[in-house]
DNA sequence: TTTCCGATGCGACAATCCGTCGCATTTTCC
DNA sequence: GGAAAATGCGACGGATTGTCGCATCGGAAA
């Protein structure tokens, strides 16, 4: 079981929200939330693994990811991000990152990502999480973030979803599914 | 330059199309439709670089990376796909690929991955995007993320993610949203 | 080897949802 | 103050979903 794991995200609701629940489950947490704290911090407490994400700021957390395991060469990196992509995907594996993926997801998943040390690309033996979200939670997480993002106007989330305003009202009118 | 390259497609029409558009670039062409032939060529040829479609029959190219790599460990692995993901990207890259490129893709894109050796993985060919991913495409990584975890179970799936299983069916055989 | 269980494929149907349209109102920004 | 954008929402045709049910297949257990 990983120890001390950084966690790296220049969202302070999401960032507290997922040390949280590391702590509760016994890791040592710590967090940073721009590039240069995250290259101190990992300088300062060599973490065994980072879940860092890719939107900081200017800076892409892609490009923290060979300085980081130059502190750490046997660190796991486990990528999270709100803007995925097949081609970013591909680029943090060949930097070196662990595993990559895209919010929002149960942090069953992040804590499966982060203890994984497969050989051969599939876990050995290891379950799937109990309770991944479903399809319906995940899109209204989906969404409520990008709503976030854009301080509330339905109409560019909309937008940005590519998905018809009056389809979005439609799913915002109504009451989230329970997790 | 590259000179030999093998691909690999169960579909005629686009393994010939492809065949015929790199040979017309002054490669070495061979083509293989199986995972069997796959192997025999790859043996009796020793290709540089390899076009590799992950839809083989019941097959999965994923399975056919290691063995290759196995017969030619400098090959140069270029994975295709109708049906990409960010899961089966992280495992092919993982596994060995060299690239990762979601169908359709032009010809020069995929030239250029096969062709592409970086020396530094300076990301500065993929940045992160602008735009959130699409509430299809999420759910399409997060159904083919839990379905990886599953391995390949379509009904231990649709019940993690609280879906019915012939729903989950039509989703998975649709051709999914671009990225 | 046989049996049983779970997985799988898929058509059909009713119910639900989506994209679209359009109009009126409200809010924001210059 | 005016223009532009956002917002709310009903209605309609088409698309999708949940459900049902049946047949087939593969693997595990007896």
């Amino acid at each position: 079981m990983t120890q001390s794991i950084l966690v790296v995200d220049d969202d302070p609701v999401f960032n507290g929200v997922l040390v949280r629940a590391l702590a509760r489950r016994g890791y040592e947490v710590s967090s940073a939330m721009d590039a240069e704290t995250t290259l101190t911090a990992a300088n300062a407490l060599a973490p065994e693994a980072v879940v860092l994400d890719l939107n900081l700021g200017s800076v892409s957390g892609l490009n923290l990811i060979q300085p980081l395991l130059a502190i750490a060469p046997d660190c796991r990196i486990v990528v999270l991000t709100g803007y995925a992509s097949i081609a970013t995907a591909v680029e943090a594996i060949k930097l070196g990152a662990t595993q990559y993926l895209a919010k929002p997801v149960e942090v069953d998943a992040i804590i499966a990502a982060l203890d994984d040390i497969p050989e051969s690309g599939v876990p050995a033996d290891a379950p799937p999480p109990a309770d991944p979200l479903s399809v319906d939670r995940l899109e209204w997480e989906h969404i409520q973030r990008i709503l976030r993002e854009h301080d509330g106007n339905i109409s560019a989330t909309a937008r940005a979803l590519k998905m018809h305003r009056r389809t979005l009202q439609r799913k915002l009118a109504k009451r989230p599914v329970r997790a």
